[in-house]
Formats: structure tokens, sequence, C-alpha cells
DNA sequence: AAACTATATCGTAATATTGCAATATAGAAA
DNA sequence: TTTCTATATTGCAATATTACGATATAGTTT
């Protein structure tokens, strides 16, 4: 016990569960608001926006690239972290597909 | 260590974390597709569509529910779930909103 | 080469999550 | 009221996550 049980689930499940967890931090909410914030990629100063050890932010960082919400480049020196689409459209896209159910079929109970 | 330090983050962070982290497991996955397919609220077999114990599907759907993403009404002897919209809308919200910036700004280095 | 800078990894302690058997609760049916 | 049925709670073991100090890695600068 105490390990999810992802082989009783299918592909689709538990890639969306993953995507999931991994914003489900709000280090990694902080971290993908402020790569949307700046606009384009960041070079160096994401340890200094968040209030964490450097250690730490830089597990933070692995865990979204794993997930495929982020994408890292080496520039030069520091690392370059931008986001990546692919995996965020994938998890919007689910809340999308319940959006549009709930909308055309209004909740009758409850 | 080992506690998420919520409070150095904002209220909009956290809830937003809370809300994926709900997402974050297939099982709460498949609760919310479950909801969705059946297009009306589920009164008594989730139990019987998921791979667990009833204790730990009454566990999964508590978080749901704490996390504001499903709403449960006792329905004489059951109880009946159902999705509940706002808790939806607000993490879908937060997806179109980067979706939206992203779309705006062309990726210009990665 | 030596010092500096940026990031990653290791090791480890504190805490949280997952899963289930056993049990509790509470309405429905007999 | 006793039994049945559906769901929740408790308690606990296994595992995962969070956080950070110490250290490693690797490019840059001097």
């Amino acid at each position: 016990m105490g390990a999810t049980k992802t082989d009783h689930f299918t592909d689709s499940q538990n890639e969306l569960a993953v995507l999931a967890k991994a914003l489900g931090h709000p280090a990694r909410i902080a971290i993908m608001e402020y790569l949307l914030k700046v606009d384009a990629c960041i070079c160096g100063d994401i340890v200094n926006e968040l209030p964490l050890s450097q250690p730490t932010v830089s597990q933070h960082l692995k865990e979204l690239k794993n997930a495929g919400l982020i994408k890292g480049n080496i520039e030069g020196n520091a690392i370059c972290y931008c986001i990546n689409e692919p995996g965020l459209e994938k998890i919007k896209g689910f809340f999308e597909h319940i959006s549009n159910h709930l909308a055309k079929k209004r909740n009758e109970c409850c």
C-alpha cells in the first residue's frame, strides 16, 4: 500500500493525473505564472522569485519538466526554461471537454 | 520540513494548487470522467466502477469534494455525487489564461 | 588554472498520501 | 426492531512528497 495503483487505470487517466499532480503545489503554479508573466524563457532568476531554497526550486522545475509542462534548454551558463505547449494543451483539453459536456446537459439533479 | 509552505504563496496560487492536486490521481480523474459519462448524479455505483476498495473510493470522493470539484447530496440511502461547476471553471480558467497568453506572444526562444 | 556563477544531485528528516481491513453510521426494508 | 445496504471513519503500514544543507557539475570570467 501507499503506492498509487497506476496499472489499474488507463494511459490517458494516468497522463492527466501526472499533469495535474505536477501543478498540485503552489510553488509550481507560481513558476508557471512567472514563466507566463515574463513572456519569454527564464534564464536564471527563478530562484530569486520564489520563497524557497535553490535545491527545492530545482526539484520543482524538474517535476514540471518530467510532467511535460515546461522545457529547459542549456543557454551558456544558465538554463533557459519555458512553458511546453503540448503538455499544457493536453490538460487544458481535459477541462474544456468536461466544461463542454456540462454546458450541453444542464445538471438535472443536485 | 516535508510540509508545503502554503503561507509563502498567494491565495490564488494555493487554491489552484489544491484543485490541481485533487486531480493528481488517476482514480480521481476516473471519477470525474465517470460523473461526466453518466451525465447525471451518481447514486451508488461509483465503487463498482473503480478497481479500488470501498474505503479508498470514499476517501478519493472526499478529497474531490474538499477541493470543490464535486458535490454530494444525501439521497435517501445513497449519496448523490456530481461535478461542482464553480470549482471546475476556476481551474479551467487558469489553463485558458495561460493558453491565451501563449497564443498572443509566440515563443521567441527555446 | 583558479575563482566565480548557475544549476543539479545526494542524503536525510518531517510530513503527506495511498490503500485497505475493521468498524461505525444511518436510512430502507423486512 | 432486526436485518440489509450504502457510505463514512478509524487505524495503520507502505510509499511518496517536500524542503534544505552539503556537495557535485559545468560553463564563464579573471
